[in-house]
DNA sequence: GTCTATAGAAGGATAGAC
DNA sequence: GTCTATCCTTCTATAGAC
């Protein structure tokens, strides 16, 4: 991303990237203008090309930069976890739910503009989404290995455990019913019934 | 939707629908325009105005036909199904994954588009999402309160059922290792550990 | 029922003044 | 570093010929 160093431009680089990231999310990459976003800061749309060579650089940088706060935040947190599954799985939930609730617009626009990558923009963020997946995967795995998770698929239940959390950014509210620690306790649950019942002790 | 009844009109009419929910999927309502759906269809741009109004009706028809025919299918699959809300949970998954795995483009569109509805078109859709929704809660509910099922929060697990279930087009191919009936044994197998694991039978 | 032609608005991106 | 002005393309939607 180019950038100059002078002094107001630094503010303008940062709000451009504010207010890229309020305008993709609300009304969609391809629905938002360059003349959006610079009226959105207070500039002219030409001004903007100081700071990205392209519309597309803006949704990728985007892009690219919340995708690798995710692996490198996880990184940091698995750090200070226990070593048996069980609790890197707790742990897991716990993170993610926090970290994609600290940043629905970004989140919101890793799933939903995906479509809207170059070719190569694309296959980067893809692999950094499976680099992340991955990460739980290993957790499932080791889990079903020594015995304590029950599971008939481990890839497929990664799917499932992200598509949950993730799908609770589409609902969830500060002014809500629920306080964020409740819903990680109920989630956490939820989670904990997939991975585990041995034997499926089904309701007959 | 203006629609002639005419003979060649008639297709067109379809050709259109069919080309609109194949492009909004691939590339996005605000990505697409009225020229590219004309080309795909063999017809010139003018022509498009025949059949719909204009751009917001073709998205707003597509969808809303699909969530009433997801609404219709399922009336009609529950009169089959026993009493029981783990008979009723059991069909209401199947039925979720082999609908929604059956039309990629419309379930995609309806979950990406919802941005792009005008303001009564995107209260009318929502409607039709809770609907489908409450049919759900209610069969956890029932389970709930009849003992069979143990849920601390009746709608974060519709949420979550829902996200877990929907997320399955985001991955799920034809020729993939998995046929769609392993994935619906499957994913029965984690939803009933989501509602069932009676005091949470956790790895310790 | 479909075409051509076009109005009228808006888009991304660049050039050059300040 | 930002602005104004502008090029050129593309868009939705309409009018009128066939």
């Amino acid at each position: 991303m180019a950038r100059k160093t002078g002094s107001s431009g630094e503010k303008t680089a940062r709000d451009l990237q504010i207010a890229a990231t309020k305008l993709f999310a609300r009304h969609g990459y391809a629905a938002v203008s360059m003349r959006q976003i610079a009226a959105e800061i207070g500039v002219q749309a030409g001004a903007l090309y100081l700071y990205t060579p392209d519309k597309q650089s803006l949704l990728f940088d985007l892009m690219h930069r919340h995708m690798q706060e995710l692996l490198d935040a996880w990184q940091e947190e698995s750090k200070l976890l226990p070593d048996d599954p069980k609790s890197q799985l707790v742990g897991f939930v716990r993170f993610h739910i926090r970290f994609h609730l600290k940043r629905v617009d970004e989140v919101f626009i890793a799933y939903m503009e995906l479509r809207n990558l170059s070719d190569s923009n694309f296959a980067s963020i893809t692999s950094q989404r499976q680099a992340y997946e991955n990460h739980l995967k290993a957790i499932l795995k080791s889990g079903v290995e020594s015995g304590k998770f029950n599971l008939a698929d481990p890839k497929l239940a990664t799917y499932s455990i992200i598509a949950m959390l993730t799908g609770i950014n589409t609902w969830f509210r500060d002014e809500g019913r629920l306080a964020s620690t409740s819903v990680e306790d109920i989630y956490l649950d939820m989670v904990l019934g997939i991975v585990c019942c041995k034997s499926r002790q089904q309701p007959d």
